[in-house]
DNA sequence: CCGACAATTAACAATATTGTTAATCTATAT
DNA sequence: ATATAGATTAACAATATTGTTAATTGTCGG
């Protein structure tokens, strides 16, 4: 009598965050999460009750990741032009794990008032983090005279921007389910490197 | 009697742009453009059909208005770094004249196969003479060694990504149904002189 | 093997959503 | 004033969608 945590909760699980991520909340049916996964549609509701719970699950991992590629990219220990360089590149990457996940946030937010302030509720901390780290960074070298004088937040949008809208541009054009062929791949890196160079000519005097 | 009939296909119109561009395709029900409206939800129908052909009417004019906001950006008459200055305020100043339709068409791009095609087969013939246009002025401009070589499809997207992300952020923070306060005005003129300075500056050799 | 209980299924139910229809109303030309 | 055609309405219909339930199956410790 005990804990048989069968994969068919993760199996729906899984199927769940991959329809929610192609055709967002309103755009998903219960009835295609349970075909996706090979169960019977009543199992969906026996483990996660509703179709708005099981979508939270999803979001808010989500959600997570999305926010999570902020804090990843700035804590290396380098001098200022290479740590940015590897802030813009790791946030880069990070996205680039989970490619669908901007648009899915993104659409989600702005369609949903609850979210919109679930979201707003993390960002928040998580900038400041970020904000104060680089706020130090970058006073340093305004007054060194090595940067044209950037409030932190301007510079933090820029990167994300770039990094984002690179995505999904990425998203319009090629499958992301299908794997990437060489074109794709070298779109992506081109656009990194892009992003990069950007980034640190806008700081210069 | 009384006259004049309001046109009522018109305002079927203006509250299906209005639901649809804040919900998307999925998110949107009839019945609900059919309050908006003011009148039977029958009269949807009478004048549109479906449900979908009510969206297309809306999505094809929101499209169209997407990429008019490229195209026009392109026809000035300036020196070099001006005229780039200029195609990026007003890329940003027609973005700001609909600011919802960014996120708009990217939701139904991303989501629907039908429409990604729609826009991929308009954005070629958009993009192909906006970026002869540039190739011109950039070659002419590297060859001087005014500017650093860059491609004109970057220099585009890098435009596209920090003016088109401005406006989804802003669509996160605040209501633009509600007019806008001194804030969000602010943030918005900061934003447009942060971007032309990011666009410039990237274009230094 | 049995009993308990979790997992699964089919069948049902309730509501939402899109779309249709037939009747009614309204404006206008004759 | 009447006929006509278009505009509008309520009422209906069909299907989709989410969710529930009661019955069945499977598992496992005793």
């Amino acid at each position: 009598m005990e804990i048989k945590n069968t994969n068919t909760e993760q199996t729906i699980l899984a199927a769940a965050e991959k329809v929610f991520m192609d055709k967002g909340y309103s755009g998903t049916k219960t009835t295609e999460i349970a075909k996706e996964a090979g169960v019977n549609h009543a199992m969906l509701h026996y483990y996660f009750r509703t179709k708005e719970n099981l979508f939270n699950r999803v979001f808010e991992k989500k959600a997570e990741l999305f926010l999570s590629a902020f804090k990843d990219a700035f804590s290396s220990d380098l001098p200022f032009f290479e740590k940015i360089k590897k802030c813009v590149e790791t946030h880069f990457d990070k996205i680039g794990e989970n490619p669908k996940t901007p648009m899915f946030v993104l659409r989600e937010v702005v369609v949903n008032k609850e979210k919109r302030d679930f979201i707003l509720g993390k960002v928040i901390p998580a900038a400041s983090f970020v904000l104060e780290e680089l706020d130090k960074l970058i006073r340093e070298e305004i007054a060194k005279g090595t940067i044209t004088p950037i409030k932190p937040i301007d510079l933090l949008i820029n990167i994300a921007s770039l990094n984002v809208l690179t995505f999904i541009a990425a998203q319009v054009y090629f499958d992301f389910d299908k794997g990437m062929n060489d074109e794709n791949r070298n779109f992506l890196l081109h656009r990194k490197k892009n992003n990069v160079d950007v980034i640190l000519k806008s700081l210069q005097p």
